[in-house]
DNA sequence: TAGAACTGTGTACAACATAAACCAAGCGCT
DNA sequence: AGCGCTTGGTTTATGTTGTACACAGTTCTA
């Protein structure tokens, strides 16, 4: 495959990302635009997974030539990166949200619900920093979060680096665990018979002690087969548990100081 | 291509990953051996990169003719599942660890230690749930290490979803900053300036305000450029947030036992 | 000793990303 | 008004990919 890219252009993925460009006066009407380009790949993603998105196919469902568009987007890379950017649409906070921990929690929340509904953005290789217009939202909605907090800006990039890394993480191992079938082509149950069967025959309880005492106290119900509701009480509990190591720094960083 | 993957076996692979099947006695002597083809992927992967691991690479290099390579593998996604499987190695967790907590931080310090040492691990995508013998090790010595908390079996895995969860996430994100360079071909000033650009020309401060002021007071200085250690102060900062909110929860459960 | 099981090979194919050459379209200058 | 430059979409071509399939050689078993 040709996939290498072996050169890419920060500048054109700026431009390509902010929808900044001089509109040619020259040549003819361009037939497509960029936007329609990437909604269309995004369509397939969404219907069938990333792996369904060949320049073929994007264009056969535009109705024009592979190479046609190649005149809107420099490379696949490319429009993989624009479909996510296109995809992780940022709502305005809610403005009933008070507290820096209520307006985070909404925030992590919000992201995985992303993931939730289009779950290909996950399969995307992270290539280049996030710099599109809305991952630059999120950032700031983030930031804004965490401002009453008084942390330094070092800081508050941290935590949000770290929320952000979590919810990331928590959310292609949920999707690793609940997209089995779609993503092997074999039925939900194989695989949970498989995992069991392997519980069963290679955990035994002199090379895995505690796993083996769990196993044995039915312990793993519910792991093996994923709650239906995907990122569920699992992430819910998670996230809590990172709030509540912020709020710990937060507190630590100024001990005594009114909340106004 | 042809990565589709139409039908997976769960037992096949569950057989491949924890190297048992009963060594056939008919045909003539193999000449390579499983653990010959995956150890020679994962060199491949390791000097430049899992984009570079195709079967006809591996095949070269072991000095045999593409196909053979189907007699010790079913399809290259079974390929890349056994070298991280296989490249994930588990040491022995260090004695001298006491409590949950230091034991817990070094887990997560070496599982993070693996993905320093095998970027390209995070690369593959996680199709199925982990069940080879070094990923189920690594559960074990996460369980063992918060056994002493008297949490239930679900609460600890629960615990460990959220950590991995983490290290996995901040370890893809750390990844995207610091390989640019690797990645797209495109020196990192390259994209550093880029960013800047991005920075200064699209995030004004009727939008962005949080971002803007951020950004005014240089708060963004070794951000934009990673620092050199890659999982640096960040993941460790990061981690303690997370311990701090496991630690605060084991409080929680049990709320006036002694420590011993 | 015949056949079954198993090995590695050679050939073949469809899908992929994309480079290069091409022609038609349309504005901007002289 | 018209020439030319810029731009848009197509055509053609190239190299790489994963893997299905048929085959010929090898080794044990019945």
């Amino acid at each position: 495959m040709g996939t290498d890219q072996r050169q890419a252009d920060p500048n054109r993925t700026l431009e390509l990302l902010w929808d900044v460009q001089a509109p040619p006066t020259r040549g003819p009407k361009p037939a497509l635009s960029l936007r329609q380009v990437v909604d269309t790949g995004i369509a397939i993603a969404d219907a069938e997974g990333v792996a369904a998105v060949s320049m073929r196919r994007v264009a056969d469902e535009l109705g024009y030539t592979t190479m046609s568009l190649y005149r809107y987007v420099p490379s696949k890379t490319d429009l993989l990166d624009l479909m996510v950017e296109h995809a992780a649409e940022v709502p305005d906070l809610p403005p009933e949200l008070t507290g820096w921990r209520d307006k985070l929690r909404w925030w992590a929340n919000d992201t995985a619900e992303i993931y939730r509904r289009r779950r290909w953005a996950l399969d995307v290789p992270l290539n280049t920093p996030p710099m599109g217009p809305n991952q630059v939202k999120r950032m700031e909605q983030g930031l804004s979060a965490l401002d009453e907090t008084g942390l330094s800006g070092g800081e508050m990039l941290g935590i949000l680096v770290v929320l952000s890394g979590y919810v990331r993480g928590h959310a292609q191992l949920a999707t690793a665990l609940a997209d089995v079938e779609q993503r092997t082509g074999t039925p939900q149950e194989a695989w949970d018979q498989a995992y069991g069967r392997m519980l069963t025959t290679f955990v035994n309880a002199d090379d895995h002690p505690t796993l083996a005492r769990i196993v044995a106290e039915d312990g793993f119900e519910g792991y093996a087969e994923p709650d239906d509701e995907w990122l569920g009480d699992d992430f819910t509990f998670g996230l809590e548990l990172v709030l509540d190591g912020i709020d710990r720094y937060v507190e630590r960083r100024r001990p005594a100081m009114s909340p106004e």
